[in-house]
DNA sequence: AATGAATGAGCCTTCATTCAT
DNA sequence: TATGAATGAAGGCTCATTCAT
């Protein structure tokens, strides 16, 4: 049984077929779902043939893990490159790490949405995702680390778990679709949370304060 | 086109027959997502014949959205009805009121994340979710107002939101998959984080205190 | 994982379909090959829906395998069957035992050169072969054994080999397709060849005497 | 519609180019069969293109055809050339024959088996294998003439057909797939059933003699 | 001549839904 | 009312073949 080829060259014409078939399919899958769209209709939007899409991608599914690769290396990116300014108080530090990961989160919400579900219900998509939260998750507990005489914590790990899971979700739950919601207001009010559960007190400043230097 | 008729019950056998369709079906929208469940399978794995099904409902979709609303109504239903007993110290009634939130998200949580992204394909499901979602936040912050004068904290629907929505990803994250975390810890972090972010200091009490009570 | 189910019950109506079903696809077949025929192209031809040929057999190398297996036990049922007349001289019991063989084989001729071809390709086909012919194989050895005084031999297990290789494979020969051997011709030159080597020249008899005798 | 050219081959280069895709196509017919042969793989493992491989050949079945024809050919040349020693003992002369006889058809056997299921579909195939087929079976009785005094048959022609056939097939179950057979026991046998059906009782020798010699 | 990316008809199979019993 | 056999549209995917480079 031969594994079957596809092909995965660094050339240019793959490469640039390749982001347009995956740009396609994050198009489509965001709009109507993964199972709701057939590869047939992504070949034809994308203007190429079926045979075409299925000599660079093994099937759709292949399509799909590698967005969500591509989705978490880029997050994983972003995060990265955020250099928080030094000599900031921790308040301030907070917020913008906080303002940041919101950042991230607005570009393909409903592609998020899709992976949420999916990986529910499959071992293998929620083996990709946690392979690069956790990366995630060990990058925070890092930078918490760094300032760790201003915490009243001392778990660092169980607190890095409490403060990404809970940015995500309410970030997710604030972004994702059209609410009342003042997001101002939820980041500032999370920060207040996140300060106030991780600072001792004299470190905390105060909410009142950091909103009138906006 | 004459619209087809459903038999909407009324007997109190068509009601068992559509609780324990819409129990079946649950179960496995939760288990395999709504997509890879087949209309057979629900009837098979219910006891009753296809036909039957389709006699109660229109078709696939039908029963889904039937399944959200009373997801949702059960839910509010729920919050409406938690009453914490008086005169606990503020600690200890976070904590129980965690449990009991934890308790009531701790079901279907699969299905929750079904709907997330299945909401976001269809309007008229987004109405549906947002309707109910709306309504048991505004019952949260009724629940922390009750308690105002030992909060630090003023803008209540938020908080409500922080709360619900972080409680519900951090259990999601720890209880339904595998893992290391120790959920005994995960709990106590999480009353420690909404005490902290909650309560004035001089309520707080201690976390450490806490644990040795139980 | 669920298996597939198929239906495969002992109703009257399910006989029929699936008898129904083998027939079509066994001319089919017979006519153009294993590869070469669709599975539509069966139900089709069959007077029945696709789905409905695909609730009997879990997919088309299914009733590929039902066919070979019932060749097998039809050949073998038909073996069983034939007894031979008792008190006949040997060469005259050998030569009914390969006539009846013969017999056999001019049903579904082309079916048994696909098995064939199938058969050298794949382990799993392979398997099902062997393991009616492996029932053959003893059959025949016990057959053997039964006349032991009269042979020559000693080793029945390859002599049952032998015989039965050969005479399938120059019955295929001459059987499946026009050609310009005499059957009767051959049918006893393979006689005279079994007695030269299985019996002790005393009880060989001779191929004029037997052809005077019919 | 003009007929499609294919190059045929008269530059040394595209002798070569042929036959390197008929020796690859041979390889990959007779381990996988036809139908699960793509013309891809046989461009990929001949080292070539897609593309050079379709302008020597017009099509899949273009190739199939050239290698039937090619394979009886060499088959009937090589019945021609073999010449046995002279003046071996009878038991000697039909050993080295089968042993020769079996040197030629161990190879390509899995192919023949293609051939035959193949042909049964097709009128051209078929009368190209029955012309070869034919003119090998004359060509061995012609070989068992030249010893007409040591035979205690008469008709030669289906002698031949007896022993090709039955030497074909016995050898194909025995060595092509894995069993408990004992091979050279097997082989041994084989010879002992060809002698007792050839020879006169007076040339026969014996089996234990030979399998002494060895 | 050679290349191999591109094509798209068509195959196998699934499953929501119907309807005769 | 209930049944479940039957339906067939439609999806994922393959592979023989073409043609621009």
């Amino acid at each position: 049984m031969e594994e079957k080829q596809v092909r995965r060259p660094q050339q240019k014409r793959s490469i640039e077929k390749t982001a347009l078939i995956k740009e396609t399919a994050l198009q489509l899958f965001s709009e109507k779902g993964y199972f709701a769209t057939t590869t047939n209709e992504i070949a034809k939007r994308a203007g190429i043939s079926i045979g075409t899409l299925y000599s660079y991608y093994r099937d759709k599914k292949d399509i799909y893990e590698e967005l969500v690769r591509e989705h978490y290396e880029q997050t994983a990116r972003q995060a990265e490159e955020a250099e928080l300014p030094e000599d900031l108080p921790p308040r301030q530090s907070i917020y913008l790490m906080l303002a940041a990961t919101m950042q991230s989160h607005f570009v393909n919400t409903a592609f998020q949405k899709e992976m949420a579900a999916l990986s529910a219900q499959s071992e293998e998509m929620r083996a990709i995702e946690q392979k690069y939260r956790g990366n995630m998750s060990l990058a925070l507990a890092a930078l918490l680390e760094g300032y760790r005489d201003f915490y009243r914590i001392s778990d660092f790990k169980t607190a890095a778990l409490l403060i990404q899971t809970s940015l995500e979700a309410v970030i997710h739950e604030t972004v994702f679709y059209p609410n009342d919601y003042d997001k101002e207001k939820v980041l500032r009010e999370l920060t207040d949370m996140f300060c106030a559960y991780l600072l001792k007190p004299e470190y905390q400043g105060s909410a009142e304060a950091q909103a009138q230097e906006e």
